[in-house]
DNA sequence: GTATCCATGTAACCAGTTACATGATTGC
DNA sequence: GCAATCATGTAACTGGTTACATGGATAC
């Protein structure tokens, strides 16, 4: 169960929010919800089948001059109760894999140099992805409709998550690139 | 190059470290390194067998009595160069799936009442491993031979890492059940 | 005239999970 | 007598990625 079609319920639930074609769903998690989830189209589609063919989605082909036709897939009532049996469940703690953690374990290999200028790397990107969250954060202090919005506190939430999560890995590189300078400073001296 | 053999790596690290058995390489991932990686059995020996074949390891039966026979895998040159190139290789950012923030994206659908439970053994969850963090760190503290060690700040710094997940999640568990609550207060209150 | 956006899909591939099979030894 | 630990492996499966194929419309 932790690890079974997630894809499904992520598009049930972008669906249930608005109907739309497999490019809608894939524009609505590179944009609104890209720093925790992300979609591809080659997965999308054939899921967006099996999905028709269980019943839990309808297709209604849409046809508008200029433009190519759109497959748009609603939400059916059977499709938004498995959407809710999924949300009812408890979130099973899955596994994760942190490749830097892993490389900090065997990091004694290289020079600590090259591990300084990794965790530099990392640090930065973190900066400049909590640059962006803060920017939207701003963005949404400024405006009155957002906050009326149904969802704004799971939104938000989320939103604070992304910004607390940055925060804490910047403070955390910083930290671990002093901890190895200054192990590496007392081994000279021995 | 972002999704591709991790486990064939994090094996290498290990053997490194220390030959052992498939076995051994697993209870390694499952005692040291499992908060931030995990390997299983069903992926662990095929890799060896392809490891071995590519020549970046060694097998060498032991058998001993009392005992089911072992087989213990012996890093190669090449294996280690294979390891030290990818340990230089930087980590490319690899797009996360959070599940529990995919659900909240989506949380209006059920009683706030259910997303707090949720929070509330999230929250717990990660208060377990945050106590299991702490006790780690002063039996640490209380040892002279770990600091020692050397690869003891890489080591220490992943502890870090895994004590400051657990805390900031911790404070957005918290900080989220507010939120959600004093909006649903509110809300009433209209 | 070139890049980007809109739009859908398939095929090949691979990493990783789960379940199954086997069997000895040790500790409670 | 039963559970846990030591020990290796295979088979079936599946979730997800990447690459490929196609093609019109729009914006710079």
């Amino acid at each position: 169960m932790a690890n079974v079609n997630k894809t499904r319920f992520a598009i049930l639930g972008i669906l249930n929010n608005m109907p739309g074609s497999g490019y809608d769903i894939k524009k609505n998690c590179d944009t609104g919800i890209a720093y925790f989830w992300n979609e591809n189209f080659g997965h999308i589609y054939p899921v967006l089948k099996q999905m028709e063919r269980d019943g839990v989605i309808t297709k209604k082909e849409e046809k508008s001059e200029g433009r190519p036709s759109r497959n748009v897939y609603y939400i059916t009532e059977k499709g938004k109760n498995e959407l809710i049996d999924w949300l009812m469940r408890p979130v099973e703690p899955s596994p994760q894999r942190l490749e830097l953690q892993l490389k900090l374990t065997f990091a004694k290999l290289i020079p600590v140099e090259k591990t300084i200028e990794e965790l530099e790397r990392v640090k930065e990107r973190h900066k400049k992805s909590l640059e962006e969250f803060r920017r939207v954060e701003q963005e949404f202090f400024n405006s009155e409709d957002a906050q009326n919005y149904e969802s704004y506190p799971y939104w938000y939430s989320n939103l604070r998550y992304g910004i607390g999560d940055a925060e804490f890995r910047i403070r955390w590189c910083e930290e671990t690139i002093e901890r190895i300078k200054f192990h590496n400073a007392i081994k000279k001296d021995k």
